[in-house]
DNA sequence: TACAATTCTTGATTCGAATCAAGTTTTGAA
DNA sequence: TTCAAAACTTGATTCGAATCAAGAATTGTA
């Protein structure tokens, strides 16, 4: 992948849509691109941060581990999405760990690069500020579905969420296994297998593998 | 309270500790002292933001009520602490309310003069971005504790952590009442009650009221 | 100081979801 | 294309913590 294709990639990014081409210029010299083959992974728990990130292709799970071994997922990124913005700003290292779970291409922006534009760039600021901000708000949403709601209203919340952003809202498409996504929703493979049966079994939904198709949204909403 | 007593609590705040006079002086305009009594809301969820709160005296509970009535503490402000920058960037209402544990005095740092600020001073900027991020990694860590580790651990990881902060590690004093504490560690306060009563018996910790005092910090740490 | 309201504790019971177990299905790599 | 590994499902059982209940202690205020 060459410079003018990183460039562009980096124009495309929200971030720094409105930045001038010789930024752009001066910031794609700044990157590093990186390849994530399924299953490794591109920073763990304690690493120390050298910028943040941006997918550009394939899929990464952030997530922790207990001692025991136990997983949680944190969040999945999608291309288009960038990641490990929050850890720059602390003098700290990753409290999380990335991994992909799809053949993936990252851009590293090196922290020197992102200081540099933040200094001189208010626009690139309002929306750094407003990306980590919106970060925080997904945070205590989870916390508060994890907090106040049982497992079957979680998935629920979930799926009428991911239904919302998808072109077709009625056939929705699980972006991870089931495993990964029961981790999310913070509850075990087995539940999140009886759950769907039960929203199966109510006339709720349809299940084919990563495929579900919401046959009854408003009994959906009002399932208890 | 006057202006130049607000303009000094501003200058000792660590976000704009490095503000010259002048500006201090024109963020003082910006701002607005408000009053909330013991059990009053400052703000509800649902409200639109107005700016963001630095608390000079009393203590706020931040938190959120599902529609059937749980309520669920997600963070205590302690005065020093500001909170709300997050809805700030975000074009958004409060997803979280703020009520008051104690006769508090709070002072509104408005839109107009932060954003003001922003456009011009770079150590803001610096300084708002890790305050948020610092939010940022403390959410995570919340669900962390509550994904992967039970009640119990929860309470000895807090106790071990306001220990932490306290001038003496070992005799640390509960920054609330017993039912905020329990919703925080996301438990009952039955279940509070118990897990406090197996560590006394374990011969861990000493409970008086809001007063803990820990007998065997070693014990705590690897207690299961 | 009194006393009503709130907070806290302790006991008995229930319940949601985890765990343990054993297939079945799907997947991806050789 | 094959086949071992991984993912998924379903059943039986256990378990941690919630709920329900009632009394004790504390607190704030009239």
């Amino acid at each position: 992948m060459d410079k003018s294709l990183i460039a562009h990639r980096l124009s495309e990014f929200y971030m720094f849509s409105e930045l001038q081409p010789a930024q752009i210029e001066h910031l794609t010299n700044g990157t590093r691109l990186i390849d994530v083959p399924r299953g490794n992974t591109l920073f763990n728990r304690g690493d120390r941060a050298h910028g943040f990130y941006l997918l550009l292709e394939g899929q990464i799970k952030l997530g922790v581990i207990s001692p025991q071994g136990d997983e949680k997922v944190i969040g999945l990124i999608q291309p288009g999405q960038s990641f490990g913005e929050a850890v720059l700003f602390l003098e700290r290292s990753f409290p999380i760990y990335a991994q992909a779970t799809m053949d993936a291409k990252v851009l590293l922006i090196t922290r020197e690069a992102i200081f540099n534009i933040l200094d001189n760039d208010v626009t690139v600021v309002r929306r750094m500020l407003a990306g980590i901000s919106a970060r925080n708000r997904q945070l205590v949403n989870d916390i508060e579905s994890i907090s106040l709601q049982n497992s079957t209203q979680r998935l629920i919340g979930y799926l009428l969420q991911i239904s919302t952003d998808s072109p077709n809202p009625e056939r929705v498409q699980l972006p991870a296994n089931k495993l990964t996504i029961a981790s999310m929703l913070n509850i075990t493979p087995e539940t999140l297998s009886r759950v769907m049966l039960r929203l199966h079994n109510a006339g709720l939904i349809e299940v084919n593998g990563k495929e579900i198709v919401i046959t009854n949204v408003a009994g959906l909403r009002t399932f208890e």
